[in-house]
DNA sequence: TAAAAATACTCCATAGGTATTTTAT
DNA sequence: ATAAAATACCTATGGAGTATTTTTA
């Protein structure tokens, strides 16, 4: 139906069946006959055949004029699947909120900038829930933050993107522990993390369950900013990127504790379903924007 | 490959390609092909046939979005065509100055309200160029005017709106001839006629040199009201239809003249394209509001 | 008479059905 | 073990090309 729908805006472009048929490179024997089964279709004459050559019908302009987005539609929709189309349509995208409050900002600008038809929707979640989401095809594509060296999975396409620093902080004017401490020292110190599920957290608990500790958690927050808050406030300690803390405003009331032997680091990824289509090009400009936002 | 897409908007939405089969009356076999073929098409899978049954990938699911709209698009057009369709899309309209002072605001109204989605069109010319449009495809209806008892042509579809009684009118205060007058007497009177091509125009100009006699014409007007204005200040006679005289600002300062063997009748007619697909029962609604405008 | 569209006829591709195999849960 | 999808195989249809006829200007 699609081929007929196109011969049919040739035929009334050109005002002539041999005219279409040679501008979609068929014969006019082909175009006479999608004609004809397009008026089968519809159950109404499209072409009055007393003229020659034949005169669209009323009903026929009619009929173009809905055609004419129809089929402007369909090609994007074939677009959608070229890798090296046009970005369009929207962009899923996720990433966890410790990776958005330094990303995200860069990241929207730059693909509106670069792309302004594409839409981008958001999903902010930790790593594995991203990942699951990436799996089941309900995102494009999501950072994720895995431990240092690990690879988040085989089966995953996409690329590393950065390795972040984690630094223990605490309050300056009110520490709880000496700036140069022990694993078994920090361990029992009462900790303002965010909730499970977060990847600083896991990369935490990892560790001092590792060297037969039990990690004490004070306070449960959402989002950096008042996270150090806290942790400002002498609450408790604090596990952060080293370039969140160096951004935040509470920089000033806090310090780093140098702990002996522990080291935490996640590597940041990009990852992206297997297909992109016509959103190769996005992604690769979000990469890109991601490592040049984490270089600075 | 508009059935591929049906196929595949129902494989995703029943997340089972049996599923979609049944609700498609087609086998199973017919709906697994469709897809690799949709997927041949675009390039990419749509499927991940990993799981059982198979899920949507990420690029299927921006494909979808795409698809819906278009399938969508697709049902519209094809209704265009059906008689018994709800009207949509645009409808053009052609009629005379003449007939649009008389039935175009009721006609407006009428189909905006049966019809709100329906986008009207109008064109305003005298009754020959309307029918070369219809006949070209450029209208799907038009009202038309004909000398009384003459059909505009065999090859039309429509029917008949009513018939106009015309009347010669002049200034009640500045009469140019008696009131009781014969045809030689206004003959010569001095016109005040909308420019050639008017169907009324045309029907004096054919009565009056019928009698042997011609036609002085000693103003163009636009519009029933400058020429009525005009025919009020005394510059001449002017030639209306009573249902015009009756409704118009300067009905007091005119009078009919009464001409002996003249009596100039229009037969005002709604033609439209022989197929109107789903403007059928617009233009019929269209038709009762007309004959209803003429009668009131 | 010339140009354009429709048609008769043929061939091949392909879409769909049936039956069976493969595969994931 | 079972349900679901893919596939092998067959048939029928239908779309396109060639050659020819019909029709309008």
């Amino acid at each position: 139906m699609i081929d007929e729908l196109k011969s049919f805006v040739a035929v009334v472009e050109e005002t002539s069946l041999t005219r279409a048929a040679q501008k979609l490179c068929v014969t006019q024997s082909a175009i006479s006959k999608r004609m004809q089964r397009l008026e089968d279709v519809l159950g109404a004459p499209l072409l009055d055949r007393n003229s020659k050559p034949p005169r669209a019908t009323a009903l026929a302009h009619r009929i173009h004029e809905h055609a004419v987005p129809l089929l402007a539609s369909f090609d994007r929709l074939m677009n959608v699947a070229r890798e090296d189309g046009d970005p369009s349509g929207r962009l899923r995208f996720g990433l966890p909120q410790g990776i958005a409050d330094i990303v995200l900002f860069d990241a929207l600008t730059a693909l509106k900038d670069a792309f302004p038809a594409l839409e981008v929707t958001l999903k902010s979640d930790w790593s594995p829930c991203l990942l699951r989401l990436l799996d089941a095809g309900g995102l494009d594509a999501a950072a994720i933050l895995s431990p240092k060296g690990r690879q988040p999975a085989e089966a995953y396409a996409g690329q590393h993107v950065a390795t972040m620093e984690l630094v223990v902080v605490q309050s300056k004017r009110r520490p709880l522990v000496s700036n140069r401490a022990t694993l078994p020292a920090i361990a029992d110190g009462g900790w303002i993390l965010n909730p499970e599920g977060c990847g600083y957290r896991a990369a935490l608990q990892h560790a001092i369950q590792a060297a037969g500790y039990a990690l004490r958690v004070k306070a449960d927050t959402h989002g950096s900013e008042m996270q150090l808050q806290l942790i400002a406030s002498g609450l408790g300690l604090g596990l952060v990127p080293r370039s969140v803390l160096a951004h935040s405003v509470w920089q000033r009331r806090l310090e780093v504790v140098k702990v002996a032997r522990f080291a935490p680091q996640l590597d940041v990824w990009l990852l992206h379903a297997p297909h992109l289509g016509n959103l190769s090009r996005a992604i690769a400009h979000l990469g890109d924007t991601m490592k040049s936002s984490f270089r600075s």
